[in-house]
DNA sequence: CTGTTAGGAGTACGCCGTACGCCTACGTGA
DNA sequence: TCACGTAGGCGTACGGCGTACTCCTAACAG
């Protein structure tokens, strides 16, 4: 018998999202998502209790574009492995202003629960059994964050490594070298190189 | 010829460490590290320009307390390389409200470029050599801070956990054994075999 | 002594999240 | 048909935030 609802939650994280991306996450606010929608600022609280929940929608939404299903191919495990990953970083980095709340509200994450269950189904089948396999899913997920983090916080050829470059070389031999190696390192690279060296330690 | 200081940059970021420690970071705030301090708002920022550079104060506090020299042991390397993350985790974990500060301020920290040169060598003497050695440090330095970061922002044996056990175990048989095997799981037992793992895939 | 600078306090502005109240529009069960 | 319950929409208000600015005093170096 109630009125309809002229709006979902989802519209509301899309609305978010695109001032996330336009404004940066500093220029999410109430005032700006309610103007983004048209309404009133207090007129989003009739479809979220405060602005935590809204941050929560969002990262739904950005998570919600993660194809879950495991590869339908017969590549060998690290492979689909490597193309699981794959989406979900191309998910994040869609939007690259949200990587921070991506990190803050892992909890409401029922999207990741799918793709976890595909992953766990791969290490299964890498021969990784037992407590170990919940070990190296939580390693695996943590070198996912991480690498994206530090991916959108400061690139590894960007301005800290001119700086790397310039130390003392005679207290920081390995480091100057490092700094020099690094120009030639792409993020792509980098992130799949090191996802490399993880799963090399996980089977045979 | 002017008059002296009275307080250096380094008790500004005890003070807002303090707060932090105490309130939480959502308590942070300029006011109430003034009033930690007992002295009035403004005379902050004789000592700062900006709410950031405190923080990035507090996170070089923070970090300033891990032994960036390599351990002086003839342990294998992977020992040495453990023993240094361990450092880096302890120094961390001191302060876990503080956590999100130091992901976001990983610009200036002086302190971690030894701790990092005395890493490459390590791994040098693991034998892993040119690009893979940048590669192979930066993607450790990514599990790392995954790692910490899911330790502090919700724990595998925490509430999450159960949600996990609790889903239907005919779409999701992998997920419910992990979330009884997860029980079973300490934090320092998960963070120290993801970083075994990585270890086993960097060498021989 | 004098000049320079730090210290300390206070005020004010423009943001923020959000509590609250008011009146209107709608769709349904009576 | 109509009254009721809920959503819509708008505006105001409060307390907190970061911080720009001003004014006066205190301490040291030449």
């Amino acid at each position: 018998m109630p009125r309809p609802r002229s709006l979902t939650q989802d519209q509301l994280a899309a609305a978010a999202l695109a001032v996330i991306d336009r404004d940066g996450l500093a220029g999410l606010s109430m005032r700006a998502v309610a103007k983004e929608l048209g309404m009133s600022t207090m007129g989003l609280y009739r479809y979220v209790a405060d602005r935590d929940e809204l941050e929560g929608l969002v990262v739904e939404r950005v998570l919600s574009t993660v194809d879950p299903s495991p590869p339908a191919t017969d590549a060998p495990w690290r492979d689909r492995i490597e193309i699981m990953v794959r989406r979900l970083r191309d998910s994040v980095s869609a939007h690259p202003a949200a990587v921070p709340l991506t990190m803050t509200h892992r909890h409401r994450l029922p999207g990741l629960l799918r793709w976890s269950e595909s992953m766990l189904g791969l290490l299964a089948e890498a021969g990784v059994e037992g407590e170990q396999r919940v070990v190296a899913l939580r390693g695996l997920i943590s070198y996912v964050v991480g690498a994206i983090q530090l991916e959108h916080l400061g690139s590894l050829s960007g301005a800290g490594t001119v700086t790397i470059s310039e130390l003392p070389r005679d207290r920081f031999p390995y480091m100057a070298e490092a700094g020099r190696q690094a120009r030639g390192i792409d993020a792509d690279r980098e992130f799949f190189g090191g996802l490399a060296v993880y799963l090399r330690g996980l089977g045979g």
